[in-house]
Parts: structure tokens; sequence; C-alpha cells
DNA sequence: AGCACGCCGACT
DNA sequence: GTCGGCGTGCTC
């Protein structure tokens, strides 16, 4: 029916939209006369683009002019009946790809999540739930939902065959919101609650009868009887019981306790328990803050009265949680939305299982690693302002708050919280930032060792309030440090593999008084090197210029940038000596090492490698937290995001390799990673011991962590920050220009880093190889540009780079090479 | 990002 | 003689 009366219905007007492409421009479509009532700004349209792809796209703009040099295609439809992409976000996402170079395509791609972005490959499959009330299905849908009981799994592409028609949309979204069906995705259940296997009583012995009857039975298996006594006392105590406790309670072997669960007896009943247990302290909803507590929470109030961003400088088991959360409950008081990011590897159930005791059903989880249908629906919670707290990592910034109030970035030092591929390469904190902006919300920083970003716009540019909260909660002890001298053992003779005296005798203090150990190497893999000692010869990547790591587990060479695998080599390719020496240590081989060493240890390991295969994973933090390990061998992994409280004594086995890195930022990332190291070590009741073999005692960083004076450091840093021209003093741009060709991607190049010296001059430095010279099989070259805060608009500087890099792309000279811009690079 | 159109190697 | 490799150009 025609609406004469609304003017829209007759006008023919044109929907500017954004597509979740790489691509420079919006496009323009036309509006059928039918949606003109429908068209919002916000909304989710579909359209046709190119020959045969179909996507959704965002109305950006509405206009009633035609466009002018070509012919616009017809919109095919309006999936949103209320838009689902509020202006604030349209306008963070401008931001976005303003300043980190990108296109709002790319910013849309990673903003939305995928069930919000049908396309005509996406695979619908049918809900598993029980009960589909086909009653309420119109015609099409019915058919729809035939189709899918037969084949399982079916393409929009297909549905829309099987219909004969070309707007499906409605239906999916229809089918969609009565739960029918669901957007089929790999689901990555990484952050899976934890689950224990429980053994309980059959509920047929419920029956005193039973029970009794059962008695008799186990009468004549003394063994089994124990096991069901122990069973019924544990019960009594409201213990959880797993099999482990029972057969300790019970003294009955494991064997027992199978056979009970093979005659079905006992069952075993998989339950979803909490990770981390709290102490009393931090449990109650009524704690009360600390004298040092409740000072920084007045300062930062006020503090936010005059600044939007604050910095808390809180150290380690200061009680910042604490904080966070009554700062969280007053702007839940004013009954706006809370927005609380962690980094990804940090985001594990401790911390969410904390707030949840707190918030209850107030707080949301979203996390891109998350079920797509989970993450839609919070989607729309937070845009109906339903959601009042989000915890998440960085993707949450896209969320379409209704009503944000505050936000908190927790441990804002971390380099994860920039995104580096694809684009958008934004840094979460700036982000947050801009769009506290936007909101004019207030905007938390935290962190025990701050960027020296944020340090120094807390300090000399005065641009964020500063809070510091220096006195540790509950009297906890700071680890005592130990730097032992890897060069003097080596002299004594007294090392053993990597391992110095003074770092076994400390291992086995521990465990001797049953606590546990945790060892940190910071490289994966076995050794990182092998080099004919004849000729000099390295294994290398065949596709990038990395020299291959020898993964004892897998018996190959491994390379850790592309994935690319062979043989283990036992004379050299080059020269066919058989003297390979192996050089480096990653934590395959200090596991190794200690397990020949301390051969009655249980060790675990805690790398990439192993936490490729989730379960193992799982199981790996699990049997340390259960004690079934006493020494868990780590990368950072285990310095980030676990708390594990029978640790007392971590072992650093080679500060090293970190502190020689060729970055810019490598002492600061030391000084946070073995800050961070130390953190985990010690209990409330007693001091914990940190032990870091280095060959240079004397490193200043070195001695910074074991004095834990972070103003020594930053001071230090800033002042060669400001030497060599670095952030916070210049800001930084990477361009890569990428080729197959090795000269070509030189000529290429140089050819670019010319043209823009013509305009930015002395602004431009290389073009240079970097670190790593070639990865999957393209060459690098890496040209950067040091912008001075103090005298040059930035803006200015990123439109003409704009233009100079769509040149370069129009350019037929540089076919064959791609050109990645990466902001601030981190 | 796709997908089509377009020129050079191993196959019935 | 064709099928098909992926190089590059365009998509409202």
């Amino acid at each position: 029916m025609i609406d004469f009366e609304n003017h829209n219905s007759r006008k023919t007007l044109f929907a500017e939209v954004i597509l979740p492409l790489a691509i420079p421009k919006f496009y323009t479509y036309r509006v059928p006369f039918e949606l003109n009532d429908e068209l919002a700004i916000g909304k989710r349209a579909v359209v046709q683009f190119g020959k045969s792809k179909i996507y959704t796209a965002i109305i950006a703009s509405i206009s009633e002019k035609a466009p002018v040099s070509y012919e616009a295609k017809y919109l095919i439809d309006i999936i949103d009946e209320q838009p689902i992409i509020t202006q604030k976000q349209l306008k963070l996402w401008d931001w976005i790809a303003e300043y980190y170079l990108c296109y709002t395509g790319e910013v849309m791609a990673a903003a939305l999540p995928s069930a919000l972005k049908l396309a005509s490959e996406t695979k619908i499959i049918l809900s598993n739930e029980e009960g589909i009330d086909k009653t309420t299905l119109n015609d099409k849908e019915f058919i729809v939902v035939d189709a899918l009981e037969i084949q399982n799994e079916l393409t929009l592409q297909e549905i829309s065959k099987i219909l004969g028609q070309k707007t499906i949309f409605p239906i999916i979204k229809s089918l969609l919101d009565k739960r029918i069906v669901f957007i089929s995705e790999e689901i990555n259940d990484k952050f899976k609650p934890k689950t224990v296997k429980l053994v309980r009583l059959n509920s047929f012995y419920e029956d005193k009868e039973n029970l009794k009857a059962l008695f008799e039975i186990l009468g004549k298996s003394p063994k089994q009887l124990d096991a069901l006594l122990a069973y019924i006392k544990l019960q009594k105590e409201d213990v959880k019981i797993t099999r482990t406790i029972l057969t300790e309670a019970s003294g009955a072997s494991a064997a027992v306790i199978k056979a009970l669960i093979e005659k079905g007896i006992f069952e075993v009943k998989e339950e979803v328990i909490s990770r981390f247990s709290f102490d009393n302290q931090e449990n109650t909803n009524d704690f009360n803050l600390s004298e040092p507590q409740q000072k920084a929470f007045d300062e930062i109030k006020q503090s936010f009265k005059e600044k939007p961003v604050t910095l808390l400088h809180g150290i380690t088991s200061s009680g910042k949680t604490q904080l966070y959360i009554r700062l969280m409950e007053e702007y839940l008081a004013l009954s706006k939305q809370v927005l609380y990011l962690l980094p990804e590897i940090a985001l594990t159930a401790q911390i969410v299982e904390r707030l949840k005791f707190h918030f209850g059903n107030q707080i949301v989880v979203y996390h891109s690693k998350f079920n797509d249908n989970e993450r839609a629906e919070i989607w729309q919670k937070v845009l109906k302002n339903e959601a009042k707290i989000i915890l998440g990592a960085r993707s949450s910034l896209f969320l379409p708050f209704a009503d944000l109030g505050f936000l908190i970035v927790d441990e804002e030092h971390e380099a994860s919280y920039k995104q580096y591929d694809p684009a958008p390469r934004y840094h979460a904190r700036d982000v947050a930032i801009v769009l506290a902006n936007i909101y004019q919300a207030k905007v938390l920083l935290g962190s025990a060792t701050p960027s020296l970003e944020s340090y120094f716009n807390a300090t000399t540019q005065q641009k964020y309030g500063l809070v510091k909260l220096d006195v540790r909660y509950s009297g906890v002890n700071l680890p005592q440090i130990e730097v032992v001298s890897i060069t003097e053992e080596k002299a004594r003779k007294t090392i053993k593999e990597n391992f110095t005296s003074i770092l076994l005798n400390r291992i086995e203090e521990a465990i001797q008084v049953k606590e546990q150990v945790i060892l940190f190497q910071n490289r994966r893999g076995y050794v990182p090197i092998l080099i004919c000692q004849t000729c000099g010869n390295t294994p290398k990547c065949i596709n990038c210029d990395v020299s291959l790591t020898y993964h004892k587990a897998s018996g190959k060479l491994h390379c850790h940038y592309c994935g690319y695998r062979e043989d283990n080599i036992t004379e050299c390719p080059a020269c066919g000596s058989k003297h390979i020496a192996y050089k480096g240590l990653g934590t395959e081989k200090v596991e190794d090492d200690l397990r020949v060493m301390l051969p009655d240890l249980k060790i675990g390991r805690l790398d990439y490698d192993t936490t490729r295969n989730k379960n193992a994973h799982q199981h790996i933090i699990t049997d340390f937290e259960e004690k079934r390990l006493d020494v868990l061998v780590g990368t950072q992994m285990v310095a980030k995001g676990l708390d594990f409280d029978n640790v007392t004594t971590i072992g650093v086995i080679n500060a090293d390799s970190m502190l020689q890195f060729p970055d810019f930022r490598a002492y600061e990332r030391s000084f946070q990673l073995l800050s961070q190291v130390a953190g985990r070590a010690g209990r409330r009741d007693k001091q914990g011991k940190v032990i870091i073999q280095t060959y240079d005692t004397k490193n200043r960083v070195i001695q910074q962590i074991v004095n834990n004076d972070y103003e020594a450091m930053y001071r230090h840093e800033i002042l060669e920050r400001k030497q060599f021209k670095y952030p916070p003093f210049y800001r930084l741009i990477h361009i890569d220009i990428k080729h197959k060709d090795f000269a070509k991607t030189q000529q290429i190049a140089e050819g670019f880093a010319k043209e823009l010296k013509k305009v930015l001059g002395d602004l431009v430095i290389g073009p240079q190889t970097p670190l790593i010279g070639r990865i999957r099989n393209y060459y690098i070259q890496t040209i950067i540009l040091k912008i001075d805060l103090q005298h040059q608009s930035i803006p200015k500087i990123k439109d003409y780079l704009r233009k100079e890099i769509s040149n370069f792309e129009a350019n037929k000279l540089n076919k064959g090479s791609y050109i990645v811009v990466n902001v601030d690079p981190y």
C-alpha cells in the first residue's frame, strides 16, 4: 500500500553505503520506492556489488541527487527496523580510518560480528533446539527449514536458489530472530568455562532401601565399600568430589573407583566451575577500600573533574581491581554503561569471575573469539542499554554503546592492545580515549608499569591525571629478587645446561616445602638456531628470512613466521659436515634439561605450541592449579592473566635475549615483562623469590627491576626517546613495501621514499630492510616516518600520505607489490 | 576483498 | 590442439 501522505514514498532517494571491504570509496545505490520509509542511517542494507556478490552494507548517508557519472544499482533490501550502528559509531569508524590510514570498510569489517554481516556465502544451520514450532513459520520460512532438515547446512546463495528469489534476508532474519536457524561457524571455545569431572552416586541409590542393598553387595569388596563410605562422608561435608579427592579420602586405588563407575554405582558428571578461588577479602561484595585505595579513589574522582583521562599507576597487588569495582559502581548508579578493556591474553576466567561475582548479570563479556550468535546478541543488548558493564578485548570498542560513561583500560601498557594484522591497525588504548571523547565519558588507564607514552602524558604533558597506588594490599611483600650471573657460574663450571646452581637450589627448596615453581623463557621451541661448525651455515626458512627453530617434540625445524616445517638435519646441507651446533634456548629445552637434572619433578609447559591444542592447554593449567605439577615452564603466557596461589619461586632462565632485542622499546618491555613475571611470585603469607639469570648483571634494567624502580626506568628511557627521536616525542608511521622479487622491492621502495621526501624531506627515513626481511615469500622494505609532535601538522601529513599511497597503488610501475601502513607501530 | 577477463605451460 | 595457471582491473 502506498502512503500518499508521506512525501518520502514518492521521492527517488539514493543511499551511500559502507561495504565491509578494503576499498577506498563508499558506493551509492538507488532506493526502491517501497523502501523509502525504511531508509535510515545506521541500518543494514543488502546490496549487490559486482557481478554476483551480495553484501551487507551500512547506510552512511542519504541523498536525493542521482549520481552523474554512472547509473546506480537498486538497493535490494533494508534489514533492520532500527539502526544497529549509531551515529557515534560512524564517527568513531571515520576517525579510525582517518588516523590509522585505512578504509572505513575495513573498520566496519572489524567492528561487526559476522552474524550481522550476512553475505552470500554465509552458511546457515538449523538450531539443534528441540521442538521447533513450525506453525509459526510462513510458507517461505517453512521451505527453508525443510531444506535445512535434509541438507543440514545451506549458504544464503543456495537458499536464494531454492526460493527462486533474491530477497531472502528478511526470511533469514526472521528465522534467526525466532532462533530456528543459526549462522554456522567454527566455534572456537578457547575461552570455554572450566569444567571438572565430578563423581556422583547413581541416583538409584538415593533411595534408602537401594543404598542398603548396595552396602550388602559391596560387603564382599572392602575397598569398594571404603570408597562408598568416603563418598558419603564427603557428600555430607559438601565437598565437590572428584576422582582424585575420592581416591585420597578413601585410601582406595584409582582402579577401585573405576570399577565402581563401570558397575554404574558411581557416575561421572562434568560440571562448570569457576577457575579461580578468591580469598574472602575480595570475595565479599561489601569489602572496604583500604586507606590508600580510598585515597586513590578520591583522587581519581577529583582528577576526572578536570581531565577526561587518568592514569592509575598501581603496583602489583595494590588492589586495583577493587578500585575499579568501586568506580564502576559509581557510573552504574548514574545508569551509565561501563567498558572494561583487557588485553586478549589476560581475558581469562579470573577477572571475569571476580567481576561477575560483584555485578552478576549486569556484566557481559565480549571477545572476538566468542561464538558469533552470542556476540550478535550482546551487540543488541548494548545497543538497547540492557548490558551495563562490558568486559572485553579491544574489539569491544566497536559495540554500539547507548550511553557510555566510563572506560577502564587495564594493563594499559600491553602491546597486544595494538592490532597488527589486518587493518585497522589500531591501538585500543588510544581508540578508547577517542571513544570516550565522543561520549563525553571518562577513561581510567591502569598499569603497574605504565607505557612511557601514558606516563609522559600524565606527567610532563599534564594531559592525563595521574594517581598512584603504591601500597600493597594487606601487606603482601615484594618478592625478593636475586640476580644470578651466568658468566660467573660458567667460569666456576657450576652451571648445568642453562640452570645455575643457585636457580637449581631455589627450585629444590621450593619443591621440598611443596610449593610450586614457574620458569620463564621468552622463546618457544627447543633451540632457535642450528649452526654448522664447519662452514657456518644455518638452516633458513624457504619462505622467510629467519633461521628455523628446532622443535624436539615434532623432530622438525619450524619457521615461527609462516609455519613452514622441514625435517631436522644431521649433516649440513651446504658442506655435508656432521658438526652441527645448537645455539640459543627455547622452552622445550628448558623443560627437557630440567627433567634430566631433577627427574622426580613433574613438569608442564605452557607456550604457543602447547596451547595450539586447547584441551592440552586447559589440562596443563588445571594440572598446575591442582598441584599435579611442580614446575611450569613457559613463555610470557605464564606471566599474563594467570594467577596460581601456590607459586613462591620464579626463575627467569635468560633475561638477556629480551634486553638485546633490537627495538627502541626493548628496555621498557623488558622492565614491564620482568615486573609482571616477578609479580606472580609469592603469596599473601609468604614472600616470593625471583631468580633472574643473566650474562649482564649490571644491566640498568635488571637493577631497576631489583629496586622495583619504575621511575628510574622512566627517567632514563624518556631521555633516550627524546635524543633518538622516538615516541612519545615523535610519532612513527611505518610503511612496508612488499614484493616477491627482492630487487623490485628495493627499487619500488626507493622510488616511493624519494617521492615522499619531495614533500616530507627529513621526516622520511629509509627504506631499510626490517628485522625480518622476508615473510611468506614476500620481501619487505620499510620506510619510516618520524614526525615531531611539536612542529608538524600530523593530519595534513596523513592526508598527503593517503594521496601518495593511492597514487602508489595506481602506478603500474609498482605492480606486484603491496603496501602496508602502520601508524604508531607498537 | 572477490571475480572476471586475459595471455603462456602440460595434458586428452 | 585445449584446460587452466594467477596477474590486474573494476565493482555504485
